[in-house]
DNA sequence: GCCGTTTTCGGCCCGACTGTTTTCAGTCG
């Protein structure tokens, strides 16, 4: 089996928990979390990387060593030190480290003085008190332990999904705005950098001195559990199960702690070797030179005083933004405004809510100038996919739509099912009648890597191939993407004259922002869909927007945010 | 284990909160 760079970073963050919980030196540990990271956010696979005759060591955060590991790694599937630590080190007790409050000290402790191996042996420790009696633990620490191992077996510790953020951030927020007291409030996080998932919702405030905005957050309905309570930052639980943390900062801090909170950990560290080199230093309250405060006011005076332009939230990943910044070579990244229409809908014909004339005064409403209806075919059974004769018959009612709407225009179109040998669903003669087809994958997911990447670009040597839809097939939280090599589905989609779908649904964002930059780098543009069943599902085009955004793509790099005659002049084919 | 405008050793981002202590270690973000 292939092992693709997601493989190797799981085996360098698994050696990462097992020496932690050793008690290996943490400066070490990091060092394979660093890798983990640096591996897993590569644009291209480690294997091509290495057969191109790239050097591993060249990355940030892998040295000789690493290097080495990495393609033993790569060889095998494994390496004969994390082997030889599973024996050292149960390979269960790093699940333990999914408890709230328990790190790798804590998990070594009760390894070692109880012999607790696995959650069952911690709960039953706890329930036995047995916990309470060790060094440095008590009574208290006990109890989180039982209620953290409720809240892993409730799986509630996980990551949710964009829009569920949303629908929890939106109305909290609004609550926090009904007290006087605070003066400016902002989400920040991985909620502000618009990642698919986000673990907790990180929330800002300023606030009039001496007032109790602490206890007024701790008294939002939704609360179910107060985690932490200060005076400048208090942790609560929500019934959903996501954390909310509010911190309370000096308006003259503010961007800094903007900076700070918005995160990513690693965009922060990066800054912080910046200004240590200068010899200041920089935390939530400023950058300061001994004592001075040299910045903190505003976001953009803390980029500006480091020497760099200003970073949009969502390419805060030190995945290069940095070195950009300071070349003032940042992407101007794509702004929603910026997208034309949407060309990937849905409609009654198969296993939409709305007829085509609705969804198409919905997307005019939004101030689009095209729209693509791309029902399924007949494949897709359960979505009462088309047949060709219902294809006519809905190009016929397209033609008549046309000529009533003014200056917007209906694309007849369709997403048409990649079979299992590669082959389209519906015949030539249809195709060729239509303005653009999208292709997708909703069958047969479990296929070998190689056999699924040929099937995709069998499809794609097809001439009436323009985009494929939802390309790695993933629901996030809920279905693992296709084994496809994506290197090659590019490559393939370029020599092709084919374009890669973003498809802007929340439960999919499928391409991934590191993807997205691929298709970039390699010179395919992508589209931004919203695959929408419904005329309300038009507005999931935000979430594609910064998914897009993530991945560095400018107005440019995006097929429809072109004109309709540019359009039509880039999906034909020679 | 990595890295170098303090360059082959000696650092490695920084601060808040909790629980267990009586000055701090552990965890978290």
């Amino acid at each position: 089996m292939p092992i693709n760079n997601d493989d190797i970073a799981d085996v360098l963050t698994e050696l990462a928990d097992l020496l932690e919980i050793q008690g290996a030196n943490t400066f070490r540990v990091r060092a394979y979390r660093n890798a983990a990271r640096t591996v897993s956010s590569l644009s291209e696979d480690v294997g091509g990387y290495i057969s191109s005759g790239k050097d591993l060591s060249d990355l940030p955060g892998i040295g000789k060593d690493l290097a080495g590991k990495i393609e033993q790694i790569l060889g095998t599937g494994s390496l004969p030190m994390l082997e030889d630590l599973k024996k050292e080190v149960p390979e269960d007790l790093s699940r333990l480290l999914d408890v709230g409050g328990l790190g790798p000290k804590r998990v070594a402790t009760m390894y070692k003085e109880l012999g607790v191996e696995s959650l069952d042996d911690l709960e039953k420790a706890a329930k036995d008190g047995k916990i309470r009696d060790l060094e440095g633990f008590g009574k208290k620490t006990e109890e989180s332990i039982l209620e953290g191992i409720q809240r892993v077996k409730q799986q509630k510790r996980g990551r949710i999904r964009l829009d569920k953020a949303d629908r929890i951030a939106e109305p909290l927020l609004e609550y926090l705005r009904k007290n006087d007291d605070i003066k400016s409030l902002d989400v920040a996080g991985s909620y502000r950098r618009r990642k698919e998932t986000v673990r907790d919702i990180d929330i800002l405030a300023t606030c009039k001195k001496g007032t109790d905005v602490m206890k007024y957050f701790s008294d939002y309905e939704d609360v179910e559990k107060v985690v932490a309570e200060g005076e400048t930052k208090s942790s609560v639980l929500l019934r959903s199960g996501i954390q909310v943390d509010l911190r309370v900062m000096p308006q003259v801090s503010f961007g800094a702690a903007m900076v700070y909170f918005t995160g990513s950990k690693e965009h922060n560290i990066a800054l912080r070797k910046i200004a240590i080199r200068k010899k200041w230093k920089v935390n939530e309250y400023g950058i300061f030179k001994g004592d001075d405060r040299l910045a903190g006011k505003t976001e953009e005076e803390i980029y500006d005083r480091l020497g760099m332009a200003y970073v949009p939230p969502e390419l805060r990943e030190d995945r290069g933004e940095i070195e950009a910044a300071q070349k003032d070579k940042l992407p101007d990244i794509l702004q929603q405004d910026d997208i034309r229409g949407d060309l990937h809908c849905h409609s009654k014909y198969t296993d939409g809510h709305n007829t085509i004339e609705e969804m198409a005064k919905a997307a005019k409403d939004l101030g689009y100038d095209y729209m693509a209806m791309t029902d399924h075919s007949k494949r897709v059974t359960v979505a009462h996919g088309l047949k060709p004769e219902d294809v006519e018959r809905q190009i016929a009612e397209i033609d008549k739509l046309n000529k009533k709407l003014k200056d917007f225009t209906i694309l007849k179109g369709t997403e048409v099912d990649i079979l299992k040998d590669g082959s389209l669903d519906l015949p030539d003669e249809t195709l060729e009648k239509l303005d653009i087809v999208v292709c997708s994958i909703h069958s047969y997911f479990d296929l070998s890597r190689s056999e699924q990447t040929e099937r995709v670009i069998k499809a794609m040597k097809n001439k009436h191939f323009n985009i494929l839809g939802h390309p790695s097939g993933r629901l996030i939280n809920e279905r693992e993407p296709l084994q496809l090599d994506m290197e090659k589905i590019v490559k393939a989609a370029k020599d092709n004259g084919c374009f890669l779908e973003v498809n802007s649904h929340p439960d999919r964002l499928d391409l991934t922002d590191i993807n997205c930059k691929m298709a970039k780098d390699m010179g395919v543009k992508v589209v931004i869909s919203t695959d929408s069943h419904q005329v309300n599902h038009l507005d999931y085009i935000r979430f594609g927007v910064s998914q897009a955004r993530r991945g560095w793509l400018e107005k440019k790099d995006v097929l429809n945010t072109h004109t309709l005659k540019q359009l039509h002049s880039m999906l034909k084919k020679k």
